[in-house]
RNA sequence: GUCCCCGUAGCUCAAUGGAUAGAGCAGAGGUUUCCUAAACCUCCGAUGUAGGUUCGAUUCCUAUCGGGGAUACCA
């Protein structure tokens, strides 16, 4: 509706002789400003030389005008041929049966409201269309016929990276979950995804860890028996172990160079360990993948980049991109307005900047063409990305191609985090403790039920299932309703919350829809009996209309918190909705139930999050 | 030193240059014979500072203060 909207106006405006400018269009936050609001009075000012409230009404007019002359092309139609002709009248006709009235109102703002009929058959489509409502994903087996696909891409979107023999931290939970998110909303938008996951697996960080590992007596008998998640913990321990003797310990620092070079090398005394460990870590980064719901279509490994790397920095050495520098081989950032970074060190061996050159290429040949990389990758390596950005230009691998989406930090409201020292907040940590008391929630508030009238019985399984699902909500949610590049300030009680603006609240809010439809045991409808709505109901139906819109957006602009502030406005209408109306005996109601449960449902899938049917 | 991000209510966060700066938590008060009270309603409460750009600035520019990050052989 939006892009019709822009169509028309840019119509209108050319019809008032202007030309050259995109009017906007935007959501409306109040419904007393309608559903769409344009500035374009405002913005016109200066052209017209008219004040913003006499130009305002003049197009005010011309909307009404163009209602009329379709409304004649109509009847034309019926009489005679009414074959193709995509014209600027069927545009209008689309948008214009929808509008319901045009204000222009104080400073010259035009107020564009959507009538009772088109939000009400909204709600048939919302219902007809389930899964697929919002989206444009040609996956999705509803997607309506004839329904445009806008520009569709093929993107690599990279994510997770957590390095092997170092903790999976919150950190990388909020990576993930951003990543996630990011895939599913390109994926809405039409677009062909690839998801990528590059993992680090080779450095100094594995050297230490297994120079502490070694300083261990009876290794063998320790580390036999154990969980996956002991082991991990185990190389937890012995990383911090071997940092610190690294900082202090002159001849351990030496040890872990050899140790280092040792892995390169292949080395009969130390790579088993290096395999057998390597893997504990890939097995339990699968095991959180799963458990929040994740994959992945390819896995890089540092350690795929080390030989192809070299061989691409010299390459670029001998064209006179690259340059050498006390011995390195550097990028001269300098002339081409980024840092300056070394992309293979003075003894010959590739840093990350140049392993990232190997990791590149590959990814924009292993997929077929693809239109766009997006790293989802922490804010301290900007200045590492403009380089290697630049380098990949100057190589003539891409232009533009590539992109850093920044995901901020998750720094500890009270200390420090650093794996170095050991202490760290672990991802799987945050989600068992949101999952035990999300448990004793639902225990507690499901034995008050059971004191006031009967309710369903629900074994333990199923509360278990609940508590799962509700905990991966409440700290995904938590990590998205935030700008994806604003940092978190994390502390578990205040971050990781169960009511109010939160993930279960959402998932409460569903189930609570679920619970009234499941009990009112009429199967609603799909057209509204009556399609004039109460404030209440109007509230909630208009979030349900402009909810594709906000999708867009949000996929549009990466920004995941613009869809879970939509979600949560949509809860709280359906609340208010809830408390001040019974719905169970109103079948306009029960429509907007439904359909609200599936806007939820769906808005919630992109977030990356499983609803439930009761809670 | 230079570059980047951030600074909004007691706390954690919203607001493509727009309308009365929104929420949640915390605090005060209220809502249950009725569909899930993890809910709903009311109240309390904020743009670091100083300039500038313009019809209009939390948003853009300059300066300044404060926090974080980056700034060549780690990843």
């Amino acid at each position: 509706m939006k892009n019709e909207l822009k169509e028309l106006l840019k119509k209108i405006l050319s019809d008032m002789g202007v030309t050259g400018i995109d009017p906007e269009v935007t959501l409306s936050d109040n419904d007393v400003f309608g559903e769409y609001t344009t500035n374009i009075a405002m913005k016109l000012v200066k052209i017209l030389k008219k004040s913003p409230m006499e130009i305002g009404l003049e197009v005010k007019k011309r909307i009404t005008n163009y209602e009329l002359r379709i409304m004649n092309d109509e009847q034309d139609q019926n009489t005679g041929q009414r074959d193709q002709k995509i014209s600027r009248e069927s545009i209008g006709n689309r948008v214009l049966q929808d509008i319901e009235s045009v204000n222009v109102v104080k400073p010259g703002f035009i107020n564009i409201k959507i009538s009772a009929l088109g939000l009400s058959s909204r709600l048939s489509r919302v219902l007809n269309e389930k899964e697929a409502y919002g989206t444009v994903n040609p996956k999705s087996p509803a997607l309506p016929a004839g329904r445009q696909i806008p520009n569709p891409k093929k993107i690599l979107v990279e994510f997770a990276h957590p390095n092997t023999h170092k903790a999976f931290h919150i950190g990388h939970l909020r990576n993930i979950t951003t990543g996630e998110t990011i895939v599913r909303l390109l994926e809405s938008q039409g677009n062909t995804i690839v998801r990528a996951n590059y993992q680090g697996d080779v450095g100094m960080h594995i050297a230490k860890c297994l120079y502490g590992i070694l300083q261990i007596p009876n290794l063998k008998s320790q580390i036999s028996k154990k969980t996956i998640q002991e082991k991990v913990e185990f190389l937890g321990k012995a990383y911090a172990a071997g940092s610190k003797a690294f900082e202090e310990d002159a001849n351990a620092k030496k040890e872990i160079i050899e140790i280092n070079k040792q892995i390169y090398e292949k080395n009969t005394k130390i790579y088993p360990l290096y395999q057998e460990t390597r893997q504990w870590s890939l097995e339990y980064f699968d095991a959180i993948y799963k458990r929040v719901g994740s994959h992945f279509d390819r896995l890089y490994f540092e350690s795929e980049m080390y030989e192809k790397g070299v061989v691409m920095v010299n390459d670029g050495l001998k064209k006179g991109i690259f340059s050498i520098s006390d011995g390195a081989i550097v990028l001269d950032g300098k002339k081409h307005g980024v840092d300056t970074r070394v992309f293979v060190n003075s003894l010959g061996l590739p840093t990350y900047e140049g392993k990232e050159l190997a990791l590149a290429a590959l990814e924009l040949t292993d997929h077929g063409t693809l239109d766009r990389i997006v790293h989802v990758v922490g804010p301290e390596q900007a200045s590492f990305f403009k380089t290697t950005f630049k380098a990949e230009e100057l190589l003539g691998m891409q232009k533009d191609q590539q992109m850093h989406l920044v995901y901020g930090w998750v720094k500890l409201k009270k200390g420090k985090m650093s794996s170095r020292l050991g202490n760290v907040v672990l991802g799987e940590w945050v989600l068992d403790e949101a999952k035990k008391k999300i448990y004793d929630i639902l225990q507690t508030s499901k034995t008050k039920d059971k004191e006031k009238h009967q309710s369903d019985e629900i074994d333990k399984a199923t509360y278990q299932d609940i508590a799962e699902k509700a905990a991966i909500a409440a700290v995904k949610y938590a990590f998205l309703k935030v700008a994806t590049n604003q940092e978190i300030s994390f502390d578990f009680d205040e971050s990781i919350t169960f009511d109010g603006d939160s993930g279960p609240y959402l998932l409460y809010t569903c189930a609570r829809c679920k619970s009234v439809l499941r009990k009112a045991d009429t199967n609603p409808k799909s057209q509204i009996p009556n399609p004039k709505l109460n404030l209440e109901e109007h509230a909630v139906v208009r979030l349900i209309y402009i909810f594709p819109e906000v999708v867009t957006e949000a996929a549009g602009s990466y920004s995941p918190n613009i869809l879970c502030r939509y979600l949560f406005q949509l809860a709280q209408a359906f609340n208010l909705m809830y408390a001040k109306h019974k719905i169970a005996d109103d079948e306009n109601r029960l429509i907007i139930t439904a359909a609200t449960a599936q806007t939820l449902k769906n808005g919630l899938y992109l977030l990356g999050i499983e609803t439930v049917e009761r809670m």
